[in-house]
DNA sequence: CTGTTAGCGCTTTCAA
DNA sequence: TTGAAAGCGCTAACAG
């Protein structure tokens, strides 16, 4: 069959400047030396067929595709979204494109990774949802590999993890510090390992600060979950509330505003990320998150010189950001604490664009 | 050079099963009919070897890639990423993969989609900035392709456009219903084509109503320009304000907010495109827009024929979306008509997840 | 119904 | 330094 892509061939170019066919990819590529003469013959024909090399082609040939896969499991999520926007702007900048697979369902993650590695070079793979075991054997099978948002066992992958412990932690601490004393947890998807993390986490907390409650419902990740829980979170009396995410705070801020609910001034309120988004709810979101290290760009990182390394690959790296607590305006004194005097006067600027 | 891709070829698989590459090709295409007992061994055999067929090789002898390129100019609008969305999704359930090419600039547009198209089957192109004379002789070059958001002369190729003027005109109906009489438009990108669709319409509403003032004055596409514009917005003394886009609504609601500018009392403002968010937004934001019928499924819908047409297509198809009005919180009776009874108490509920 | 053959466009040995 | 030739993995003519 024909191919259907627009274009001459090099053969075309090659017959142009009178030259080989393999003279004309050693001109184009410039890895041995050519005669100058004949390398100006041949660029300006390739100039003026407006000759470009057809990529699949080249891969049969060199067995590379200069794409990379990303596999998310929600294209929805602003998270996911500035993971493919800062990966592909980094992978463009070395040749590559990026291919999007997004695994909907928690079954499909592998699948989807293993097709998206057959046209790929690499896949990035943010996959919170499979269990650890099938992921170890997954990850075997696709690499080269940067996990994203998982802890991982083996050294010998590479990945971008986001420290949830922290995260949890300060936003905690930010709120004890607030003088609240009973806390709710918006959980996130059952088995997101993300959620797990966290909620490994504020257990720990709970036990050890026994002057805390910390409680759970269920909730989701996303906005509409954010939204849905607001009469439990409100039923539940405590002061303040930790979201498994931000969107899901801000469905819950949302709803909160309907309620007539005051927040912070009668509930307080942080979500989880640091999407840009949170800046400019109402109120502003106490968040954390990691703002200049893109997780997409830090995965990039460690996957170039994976596709670089002919051979063996050198060590492996891995990352671990930390986020960092964002104050925004919807988290204050614990209402029971309003009066006395010991409550930071902590919350920042109200105008949500002056970080 | 070796192939770095996993898992064994055709002739292996081949091999295993005691026949010709040919006949493993057969058996797991299925276009022509087989021995059945040949083709359960060769289907064995592929399964026990985890045998998937390397597409990009496959494309070289069939001249389709199996993916197709979508170009847009912001990975970061939620609008953009919808389409992204579900373009990916329509697009796996026909086995093919998305590319996705971010355009940053505008001078980028043109440059960015011909190389998409060396890689792809086709594209689905958002160049809101491209000049319609590079438009055109871009598009014949990148054919097959579906063009999003933008009004072409040519009829001869595919377009999904949104009747952008239907959708101010909702708007403006819906303000003035209101009793607003002096309208402020918070412009979009000087260059890109919505804006200035949208622009003409309200041109051409002052016109016909003298009664109205329509004023303009420069905006953007993000939160963060209508963040900034907010005190501007304030200066101009109107009451009705028409944002770009959802993110200018969302980023300007968030700085009155910060003012303690009461909207809808003190200002009523309406955003453009219906994002998911406008419905959380506080207020909840009035804005038009498609919820159903989404621009990627859409754009799908009309690529698709194309891709299958081996030779000639047949007629090709364009989609005009008229966006609905989505009445929130975000709009409610001008002031000065306020002790009036004449103005409707048409907002909806309070609550902005009830739609 | 099956095997053989040719070739998609490119890179890369291997000789000259 | 250049050309000829082989081959990446697959599909699709054409014979058998």
């Amino acid at each position: 069959m024909a191919r259907s892509n627009v274009g001459p061939t090099i053969t075309e170019v090659a017959k142009a400047a009178g030259v080989s066919r393999a003279t004309v990819s050693r001109v184009l590529n410039g890895r041995t030396t050519v005669d100058p003469a004949i390398g100006a013959r041949v660029r300006a024909q390739a100039e003026r067929l407006q000759y470009r090399p057809n990529l699949t082609a080249r891969y049969l040939s060199t067995g590379r595709t200069m794409t990379v896969s990303l596999v998310i499991p929600d294209l929805g999520n602003p998270m996911f979204q500035s993971v493919l926007r800062s990966l592909t702007r980094a992978a463009e900048s070395a040749g590559y494109g990026v291919l999007v697979a997004e695994a909907q369902s928690a079954e499909k993650e592998a699948r989807i990774a293993q097709d998206a590695r057959r046209q790929c070079d690499a896949v990035v793979l943010v996959a919170p949802r499979t269990v650890d075991a099938e992921l170890d054997a997954l990850i075997t099978q696709v690499a080269p590999v940067v996990v994203l948002n998982r802890r991982l066992k083996d050294p010998h992958v590479a990945s971008v993890g986001i420290d949830y412990g922290a995260g949890v932690t300060q936003l905690v601490d930010h709120l004890t510090a607030l003088g609240h004393r009973d806390l709710l947890y918006v959980a996130g998807p059952e088995r997101s390992a993300a959620h797990q993390e966290r909620l490994a986490t504020l257990n720990s907390i709970a036990a050890s600060r026994p002057e805390l409650s910390v409680r759970t419902i269920p909730g989701g990740a996303s906005m509409a979950a954010g939204h849905d829980v607001a009469e439990e979170v409100l039923a539940s009396g405590a002061t303040g509330v930790l979201a498994f995410n931000d969107l899901v705070a801000f469905g819950l801020l949302a709803r909160l505003h309907g309620l007539s609910v005051d927040v912070p001034g009668d509930l307080s309120v942080t979500g989880f990320d640091g999407i840009e988004l949170s800046r400019f709810a109402v109120p502003a979101l106490t968040t954390v998150g990691q703002e200049v290290l893109d997780t997409g760009a830090v995965a990039w990182s460690l996957l170039e010189p994976q596709l670089a390394a002919t051979g063996k690959a050198g060590p492996v790296e891995h990352a671990l950001l930390t986020p960092r607590l964002i104050v925004g305006d919807s988290t204050g004194p614990a209402p029971a604490a309003r009066a006395s005097a010991h409550a930071p006067a902590a919350d920042a600027a109200p105008d949500p664009a002056a970080r």
